[in-house]
DNA sequence: CATATATAGTTTAAGCCTAAAGCAAAAACC
DNA sequence: GGTTTTTGCTTTAGGCTTAAACTATATATG
């Protein structure tokens, strides 16, 4: 992908909450796709394992696969082939979970966790470097704006109707 | 997938970049899988179909599948699927170009024209549900930064070494 | 002109992703 | 206690997505 043709394009003179979700999808766009490239020559990784092991990271007595996968946003199933593959590559381990024979947690392995923090800290500095520029202006507004839209979107009274 | 769950979603506190990021990618996934819940529910598409048929709608007079690759910010590879099945479904057609028979232009059919604008008229009200009580506030601030912050992401000096 | 390089597009392999169906265990109900 | 419903997770089928390899054509270069 070449990112320097990405001006190519221009948005139709719509409303504005459609222009603000156009937007809203480019700029993530825009970074997902530097990051992904990003992680995958330095560390061979992908940003859903990435994802997994941050989640993992930060919830360090593990998390069931149901709770990591409301905490992506990503389906069930979506969830068990990920975890598969970090299992196979020893970064993760599944546990059995006391009182429920159905549930795991699912836990960071030594070995994951000295490759997520060295990740991470790459990671952040990369986003850093892509972002650092805008954020000395005005960061903050933006934080908030984005803040004030994500609670608007997940107040349910105004969810779209099923 | 249940958006009522979202809010366990909690960032830590790290810097401000990485904490933008979060944001982005969250508020954006959140319109995206309610998006794509009401595509496949109202009109039994996707939104990578529905995006290529927006770019051939707005493109009147056609588009080469590298330009549509370039505009979606996707792969080559990809536009080839997504438009070899509008093409089966006789949504677009593929035709050839005069003077280089390695390209072609693709365009919606007539069939596709109706359909989409159809669809395009829900899917924009639908965003605007979501959005709307956003909007009235401080929509076009949050339009602007997200401006300021493609065109930073955009700009070459700032580019992530490749 | 002949060769080299670049461009347009497809194919392939592997992973991501969803919805829906399925399985087993837990919880609720009667 | 036995039945029903719910919950936790996996499997499946099909579509999306990428990077890399590939084919064919076009362009540049000597």
């Amino acid at each position: 992908m070449n990112f320097k043709d990405i001006d190519l394009v221009q948005e139709p003179n719509s409303k504005s909450s459609l222009r603000l979700w156009i937007r809203l999808l480019k700029s993530s766009r825009i970074i997902e796709n530097k990051l992904r490239d990003k992680l995958r020559r330095e560390f061979s990784t992908t940003m859903p394992r990435f994802d997994v092991m941050a989640a993992l990271f930060r919830f360090e007595k593990g998390l069931k696969m149901n709770e990591l996968s409301k905490l992506l946003m990503v389906s069930n199933g979506n969830v068990t082939g990920i975890v598969d593959r970090l299992v196979k590559d020893g970064l993760i381990v599944r546990m059995s979970v006391a009182g429920d024979r159905r549930a795991f947690e699912v836990r960071l392995t030594k070995k994951g966790h000295q490759e997520f923090s060295h990740q991470a800290q790459q990671h952040e500095a990369w986003v850093d470097e892509m972002l650092a520029s805008f954020c000395e202006k005005d960061s903050e507004e933006l934080l908030q704006k984005l803040d004030g839209l994500i609670s608007a979107l997940s107040d349910p009274s105004l969810e779209v109707k099923k």
